[in-house]
Order: C-alpha cells, then sequence, then structure tokens
DNA sequence: TCTGGGGTCCTAGGACCC
DNA sequence: TCTGGGGTCCTAGGACCC
C-alpha cells in the first residue's frame, strides 16, 4: 500500500505560517519576475484566481478584494518542504520526495499497528503540530489510485483530509466521478484524444482493452490503465535518480539588446548550473546555451536559437563551463533582437572527470581544478559572502524582479541554497 | 509595459554497421 | 527485371509532471 502525502496551497501556506494575521485572507504567490500566479490560497480559488494566469492581467481583481501578494521565496519553500520531509521519513518505512510539496510513502506494515486511515490522520496531526501546515493524505494500492485518493481528500472536506482506497468497490465509485484528465498521467492532450475516443471518465480508462491503448497511445498510457485497476506498475523510488540534465535559466527583468549584458547573464547561468553540477557529484561534456525573444511580443518577430558545444574530457570546472557557453552564445547571438530570456543545459553526464584524451588533442585538464572549485563552493556557502567570476558583471540589471518577496524567515539569505530538491 | 523554471520518459526517423 | 534482415546510436519532438 502506498499513501501520497501533499501540502496544501504550499507556498501561499509557506507565507502565512509565518503572518498569522494573513490566517482567513486571499493570498497569492507569483513566479519568479513576479510573472504569473503559480500558488493560491483556499480563500483566492475561492476569488476565480486560476494557477498560471499572468499577474498584470489580474491586477484589477486583486486589489478589488484585498489579495495579498508575494513574490516566491525559494528558500523558504525548500526549507519548509525539508522539515515536512524529515517527519515523513521518521513515520513510514520508505519515503519517495516527489516534489517540493509531495513524497509517496511505503506502508508496508503499518496497518499492522493501526488502521491505515488512522495512520492518515496521525501523519496530518504530527505536520500540523510540528509545522503549521496542512496536508492530505491519499491511501491506495498504486501510487497512481494514491493520486486519486488524495485528490479526492483535498476535494470533499467531509473526508477529513484523509481518503483510504483499500477497498476495490471504493475505488470503482471514485474512479466513475474523476474526468479523464484529473488522472495522474493523462494531461490537456491526451484528454481530448480519449475524449474523441469515448473515454471521458477515470473508469472508463481503468476499463479499457490494454492492447488498444499500447497501440494507439503508448506504454506509458497502458501502465496508467493497470494501475487504475489495482495492478502496481510504479515502485517507491527511495534514492532519487542521477540526473541526466541540469538546466539554469531565467527572465529578465527587462528587455535586453546589449550584447554585454546577455554575456553578463549567461556567465551568471553557467555558473549556477556549474554549482549545481558539483552538488550533483557530477561531469558534464555537452553545454548548451539558448536564447529567445518573447512569443507574446507582436511588433517583432520571434526569434529563438540554442547552440551546443562539447569537451572532450568531462569537468564541472566552473572557467570551462562558462568559455563553452560564451562560444555557444557567440554563434547564435543576433543584434537588435529583444531578447526575454536565456539558459544553459548541461548533459552527457559522467561521475568523474576522467576520459581517454585522443592522441592529438591539445586540450588538457586544468590543474587543481577540483581544489580551486571545492574553495569556491565552500566559501559562497559560508555565509561570509560570495566569490563571482568577473564575466558575470556588477550591477546585473537585467536580473529577475522579486518586488514582494517576504523576510527569510527560518534561513539567513533570500538566496535557493545548492541543496537540490530534484 | 507586463506571460516561470525546472525536470522526465517515449517514439519515430535517419544514419550507419555487418 | 530482380536488391535482406538484423541491429545500434542519436536527435527532435511530443507528451507528461510539479
Amino acid at each position: 500500500m502506498y499513501a501520497l502525502v501533499d501540502v496544501n496551497s504550499f507556498y501561499a501556506s509557506c507565507e502565512t505560517v509565518f503572518r498569522p494575521d494573513l490566517r482567513g485572507r486571499p493570498v497569492v504567490v507569483l513566479s519568479n519576475n513576479d510573472g504569473c500566479v503559480i500558488a493560491r490560497s483556499a480563500e483566492a480559488k475561492k476569488l476565480g484566481i486560476n494557477m498560471a494566469e499572468p499577474y498584470f492581467k489580474l491586477r484589477g481583481l486583486l486589489e478589488r478584494h484585498g489579495v495579498v501578494v508575494f513574490s516566491s521565496n525559494y528558500a523558504l519553500y525548500a526549507d519548509m518542504s525539508m522539515r515536512v520531509m524529515t517527519l515523513l521519513e521518521e513515520m513510514a518505512p520508505a519515503i519517495e520526495i516527489y516534489s517540493i510539496d509531495e513524497a509517496f510513502l511505503n506502508l508496508t506494515g503499518i496497518d499492522n499497528c493501526v488502521s491505515l486511515e488512522q495512520f492518515g490522520r496521525e501523519v496530518r496531526q504530527r505536520i500540523a503540530q510540528c509545522t503549521k501546515l496542512g496536508v492530505g493524505v491519499g491511501i491506495a494500492p498504486t501510487k497512481t489510485l494514491a493520486k486519486l485518493a488524495n485528490h479526492a481528500a483535498k476535494k470533499w472536506s467531509r473526508t477529513g483530509g484523509v481518503v483510504d482506497l483499500s477497498n476495490p468497490l471504493r475505488q470503482r465509485k471514485l474512479l466513475a466521478l474523476t474526468a479523464v484528465e484529473d488522472v495522474w498521467g493523462v494531461g490537456r492532450r491526451l484528454g481530448k484524444r480519449l475524449g474523441a475516443m469515448g473515454i471521458t471518465t477515470a473508469i472508463q480508462l481503468a476499463d479499457a482493452d490494454t492492447a488498444f491503448i499500447r497501440n494507439n497511445f503508448s506504454v506509458v498510457l497502458e501502465r496508467t490503465v493497470r494501475e487504475l485497476r489495482g495492478e502496481a506498475c510504479l515502485a517507491i523510488e527511495a534514492l532519487p535518480a542521477t540526473k541526466q540534465q541540469i538546466v539554469s535559466s531565467r527572465s529578465f527583468s527587462h528587455r535586453i539588446s546589449d550584447y554585454q549584458a546577455m554575456r553578463e547573464a549567461v556567465c551568471s547561468y553557467a555558473s549556477r548550473a556549474a554549482e549545481k553540477l558539483r552538488t550533483e557529484k557530477q561531469y558534464c561534456r555537452q553545454v548548451s546555451v539558448f536564447i529567445r525573444t518573447s512569443p507574446h511580443d507582436t511588433a517583432s518577430k520571434y526569434y529563438a536559437n540554442q547552440a551546443t558545444s562539447r569537451i572532450p574530457i568531462p569537468t564541472q570546472d566552473t572557467r570551462d563551463i562558462i568559455a563553452l557557453a560564451l562560444h555557444g552564445l557567440e554563434r547564435i547571438w543576433q543584434p537588435d533582437q529583444r531578447y526575454i530570456k536565456a539558459g544553459i543545459v548541461l548533459g552527457d553526464f559522467f561521475n568523474h572527470g576522467v576520459a581517454q584524451p585522443g592522441l592529438f588533442d591539445e586540450f588538457r585538464p586544468r590543474a587543481n581544478s577540483d581544489s580551486l572549485m571545492t574553495l569556491l563552493d565552500t566559501y559562497n556557502r559560508s555565509g561570509r559572502g560570495k566569490i563571482w567570476f568577473a564575466g558575470q558583471g556588477v550591477n546585473q540589471d537585467w536580473k529577475m524582479k522579486r518586488e514582494m518577496l517576504s523576510p527569510a524567515y527560518t534561513t539567513r539569505y533570500n538566496e535557493c541554497p545548492v541543496a537540490n530538491l530534484r
């Protein structure tokens, strides 16, 4: 049996935990650059504010209803997440941290001591007591059904935030009430295609022929069908898999047309990506850089391009990654464009920095690279200040907007720790 | 004027090998 | 006139998740 535990309105709740004066008031949290809404308190949801709506379009409505608005404060959310996950780890034999606010629990052996539903209530109570955050708990024999149970626990308040779907009859009852798009793994596109075939509810999907689904869709959707029937196809992954790529990208606070500003941004993203690579204890051989204008700009033609550079010996040295990124940037840079976003993607990972160089390769690894990078990372995490590369610039006026940022209640700085939350 | 930032997996098709 | 059968690797694109 599995449980899915997730925090209600996670980002919005993290903000109100430290502002009891805001309890009962509508609260929303914005994406980076104060772009669009990515979290809403229950009160804000009631006002009809949708997920991913652009802030500038909502401004009037938000003001009229006295909605409290926050920029995202990832340092705070990451810290609160860690507290919740630590509590869950104490309560279950194994957990899989699925996202910043969700975890799957392996419930093996739990029902020897207490009913599963009772266990769900204890989880809720303990997390509320220690963090003041509310969670929903869905319990079922497969992950997909546990997701569905969790969904139901949030939707119907008389469940008290816990739904146990051990019973197959209850499973079918809930499946019949669920739209196919609300199934985990079915998005808008698949929902539409399924709808055209007459499959509009979760129970119809569960009863569909697996061979038919496999032929017309993919093995992924076939697994979903089986999971809905109670046949577990997905296991708890207690150890996070090694990453296959690392992305570091941001939109700018305003449009950029100046090469120097773009160069600073690319250097900064490359440096950040290299830091993440080192926390993953990986070395990479491929660095891509991408730049683009805004697709919403109607005045000028949309331009988006990317360039990939490779290095013969895997590296985790910021200097190599910056050099590769800038080499790519030179190839795709076009003057007279109004750029809105740039980013770096690292790929082709190795877990060591050794490779057989070609006989005629001129490239040689840098001496003492590991010690220098370790020194850099240790110092930057010490809280005494930051060392950065000259190419990253000093003023950085392209840096993202965060005009409604809350204080660092639980951490010393409002910078996201390099610690990785998948 | 203003529209986020990360990830994963799967499939199809092309290039190439013997 | 007629031209096999079995692979691998890579990339782009599509779909999904939070």
